[in-house]
DNA sequence: CTGAAAGCGCTAACAT
DNA sequence: ATGTTAGCGCTTTCAG
């Protein structure tokens, strides 16, 4: 395997020059560079990372923690997070928790991240004391994605401000009795609480009555949607709106209308929040939100924190909120007369 | 930031005991293992991963190279991949091309691997020459997952026999006329071919005449299903039945039938390869394959190679073929007499 | 602009 | 069973 002394003995120079000259530092002049380049190629050199990385201090690796890879939205997020960091030549290493709160607990418990990383994204959990200390005391930059966290770095959208929006819209169609599927999965979530309050706050300022009842967990799932749906559906007085936290539960939402032969939007309307990649197949009316985007940003903002990326920048926006739109679509309408 | 040498100079002994101890290798007494472990825990030491990576030339690290990872069956092998290396203390460095053939060609070409990783696993991509080149310069253990490559460590399905099962079914239900939707995709994989080989042999083992204006791209996508199923179905001469290649592009197929008031399955059978998380929901008949275990399998497997796993043995199984079975839903049935 | 030399924090022979 | 001693392959002062 050749190493950086091949090429610098190869050039009879030192091992610092090739160094600096291939990582782009100053102090090293045109032609030398280029000269250390060529030959770096010619031999086929590859720097060893675990050499730089112990002699420099830096990981060149970002942590992404994802409550569950094979769902849409963090997948998605995931997404945009690994292509702005590959860009600017850092790792990504994946913790994925798969719903277990065993594996959240050993991430961030066990020193699994010590050492490890330069930087860590977390997205949409909803971190308690303990795990902010850890945290903390990894001494990195870390950003939230999805979460609201007071005093640290997030990327997210307005969570209560989007369920009120889906809310609003139903109420404006002129719907008076309106379900909500929510549920707190497994792990805790920031965004179960935010909309359910949003939905509830919606309602108030409408002067709408507050009926648990009429609120059902779906577990962030399509066949949790399903069970809730069916369950508000199904009854005598069932809601002629139904509001869901996500696009996968409004979609269970829907089989659930049409198990029950009840038509969208015609006896029933529907929507969610996401724009999921097939809300617009299902004709699902929905509050968007930007996905890969938040993934960009997060990882964005760890690297500016690093000072890795282009836009260097003293202040560091600790909060982006970034803005969510109604699509409307054919999954709303006015309420059966 | 506490090292071995604070946990060895605490003891009074030296950093080697503490290194073998803390590893759990022989030739360290209980009772002196027992120390070390609780003065390495009281002073919160966390070995560097970099400085025993440099010294051990083992990365315990290996990369997981992933076409798209906001698709269902990808981010499933992901995720079983992921829990038996972090099981075994491995990390996962993901790569995830995102549908881009630069990103594919960079990943491999690039050295972004070498001297990185202990062991590659490739998720569904038919290697050309010159990524097989690339890999076997790695020296490393590496299992293609959903791919057939002949010589190299393989976990997978037998992609023609499931086609063929899925054909089979038509058939033997009565249908005639039967349309295949596939494709090629963006990038070259391994199953659109092998998938396709199966429908046309399955036609030809049961006589039927191969109409290649049956065969339609869905690029493996819901979207795409939509556009192919739309053109089949809305011949006047429309296939009775529908195979295609993935659940998500039959998923596509069943609402384009919606969409032209076809009923499923009394006007047209539709069917697909996966058993995808949303195949029972809308009651989609299915060749089910198992997804989780592929990727818990591959994880395996090159952990084995690497003498990691508990179990060790000196053979390795190269070819991994892992059943398929048709799993009967209710969008199949007889064909319009 | 370039070189010499001292580590980074471990692991792995080789001793004892 | 434990200690001693070289490195692993880079980066980074500090000189020149």
């Amino acid at each position: 395997m050749t190493g950086i002394k091949d090429v610098a003995n190869e050039l009879k120079m030192s091992t610092a020059t090739v160094s600096r000259a291939l990582r782009g530092l100053p102090g090293v002049s045109a032609s030398t560079r280029e000269r250390v380049q060529q030959t770096a190629r010619a031999l086929g050199y590859v720097p060893s990372p675990s050499a730089a990385r112990l002699a420099s201090g830096q990981t060149n690796t970002v942590a992404v923690v994802v409550p569950w890879v094979t769902r849409w939205f963090f997948a998605s997020v995931l997404q945009g997070a690994e292509e702005v960091l590959r860009e600017h030549g850092y790792d990504l290493l994946l913790y994925n928790l798969a719903g277990s709160a065993d594996a959240r607990h050993r991430v961030f418990e066990a020193g699994r991240l010590t050492k490890r990383v330069d930087a860590v994204l977390v997205l949409s959990l909803q971190p308690t004391e303990a795990e902010l200390a850890r945290l903390e005391a990894l001494g990195c930059p870390v950003t939230f994605v999805g979460a609201n966290v007071p005093d640290w770095a997030t990327v997210r959208i307005d969570d209560e401000q989007a369920a009120r929006t889906a809310t609003d819209h139903l109420i404006e169609l002129g719907h008076r009795r309106i379900g909500y599927v929510g549920g707190p999965g497994v792990l805790d979530f920031t965004a179960p609480n935010a909309r359910e309050a949003g939905y509830r706050s919606s309602l108030a300022r409408a002067g709408l009555p507050h009926d648990a009842s009429l609120e059902v967990d779906g577990a962030f799932t399509v066949t949790g949607g399903i069970e809730a749906g069916t369950r508000l559906l199904e009854r005598p007085d069932r809601p002629t709106g139904v509001f869901a936290a996500s696009d996968e539960m409004a979609i269970g939402v829907l089989q659930a209308a049409r198990q029950l032969e009840l038509r969208v939007p015609e006896d029933v309307s529907v929507l969610g929040i996401d724009d999921h990649e097939l809300a617009s197949f299902f004709d699902l009316t929905t509050v968007a939100q930007p996905v890969l985007e938040q993934g960009r940003l997060a990882a964005r903002q760890v690297l500016d924190a690093l000072g890795a990326s282009g836009t260097e920048q003293w202040w560091q926006p600790a909060q982006v909120i970034l803005p969510t739109r109604l699509l409307q679509r054919g999954s709303t309408g006015p309420p059966p007369s």
